[in-house]
DNA sequence: TAAATATGTTGATATAAATCAATATTTTAA
DNA sequence: TTAAAATATTGATTTATATCAACATATTTA
């Protein structure tokens, strides 16, 4: 029901809150849901997008394939969140490919629509620019720690960034592969396993498999922060 | 003269054409220039941004500071750019530094007019935004440069985009230190002086101090793309 | 102009992290 | 339920790149 209709739907974006009654009829006759299986590919890099994405449920994982073995995970997608690729108002080219992690549902908004919304609509568009420019911030953040921080530093700040921005707790379930960790800190799925493992007999974070439990934040915190 | 009032001004950044003349007389207003010596910091790491900096004459560097040691220069803006940092819609911080490379003329646009004329001149807007995605459509492909490839590809690139981007010529007197072409490339001084040292003797390219010529376009580009 | 300071170069050495290889575990398919 | 495939782990080895050190060349400053 919430799913059906944008006016009453629960999941939407923040910035969607701030559109008129009518503004949401236009978005919610010009919108279609689909459903995507774990593994399976919403976007793929290098197309045209045509149509912006609202998140809905689920999670994936924004990545861009460099060749046949490299891989740079640049970020990941949660419910209630739009996807704003970085070429959004220039060349509308996706950089990245987007890949379900969990059985997800997204909306597919009609760019036509979407941008005579953002025209009309100051505070939507304020909202909106907001999410954009704030990942881009992310991403410059992100940019920083893989260059120049090393292995360990790494590893603790995408444990605390999973942690505190989607999992929201200290214990999850992660949905990453040890590969995809790996795209996701620039380093080798060897490496990750041997970090995690000194992680382990540290007391730091105990992991098993993909369940991961953070022991002592204070000093993976620490950790992240002398890179 | 051509820097004295807006209306008239040659070297305003390209959305800048899209004004009226009641809003380029509002600009005019509403703007001071400033000049910088070679070494200066225009803008410092940190601050809050509630001027919009549109760059006029001379060249500077935005490096992000990580500690003492690390740097990370993530940009370089030239005249007629103008200085679109990514919290610019988020939190009106500057993510990085701007120091000026050479003398350098900027106009400081106050950010309450600069708003008030992207709210009401879309096309301006528009144009505006272009701007600011494609910067982070380049932030990403250097993001995947410095995480996923080697020292060779990674200095090779660099001097393409100094070439086709900056200096606009395979022959050019660089305006960045050993040092700053590290932070640019993500590598040591040292490994920037030895990858040239070869690229001189196998006459790629030829560098004397900060004298740069491109020998073999073909081959950087190749190497740059090898990674 | 000389002295002082900063910047650049090159070789030797150290180190972080990748790759290779072998084995273990988990997941999926038959 | 077992076989097959994918994923994870751990150790040994290699490699890319940083660091250290010594010296060379510029650029400022006195």
């Amino acid at each position: 029901m919430e799913l059906n209709n944008c006016i009453y739907c629960t999941r939407k974006t923040a910035c969607f809150n701030y559109l008129t009654r009518d503004e949401l009829e236009l978005l919610n006759r010009n919108r279609t849901t689909v459903r995507y299986r774990k593994g399976e590919t919403i976007v793929k890099q290098g197309t045209r997008f045509d149509q912006v994405i609202s998140f809905n449920a689920g999670l994936a994982k924004l990545n861009i394939e460099v060749d046949n073995k490299r891989n740079l995970l640049i970020g990941l997608i949660r419910p209630s969140e739009i996807l704003a690729g970085p070429g959004m108002f220039a060349d509308n080219i996706y950089t990245f490919s987007v890949t379900a992690l969990i059985d997800s549902t997204i909306c597919l908004i009609d760019m036509e629509t979407f941008k005579q919304i953002f025209r009309s609509n100051e505070v939507f568009a304020e909202k909106f620019l907001n999410t954009f420019s704030q990942r881009y911030v992310d991403t410059c953040q992100r940019f920083v720690s893989l260059t120049q921080k090393q292995m360990h530093g790494r590893v603790a700040e995408a444990l605390i960034f999973l942690s505190d921005k989607v999992y929201k707790s200290d214990n999850f379930e992660l949905y990453l592969s040890r590969q995809e960790l790996a795209d996701f800190t620039g380093m080798s799925k060897e490496s990750i396993c041997r970090v995690l493992k000194e992680f382990n007999d540290g007391n730091i974070v105990f992991s098993k498999g993909r369940l991961i439990s953070i022991q002592n934040r204070r000093l993976l915190q620490r950790i992240h922060e002398a890179g």
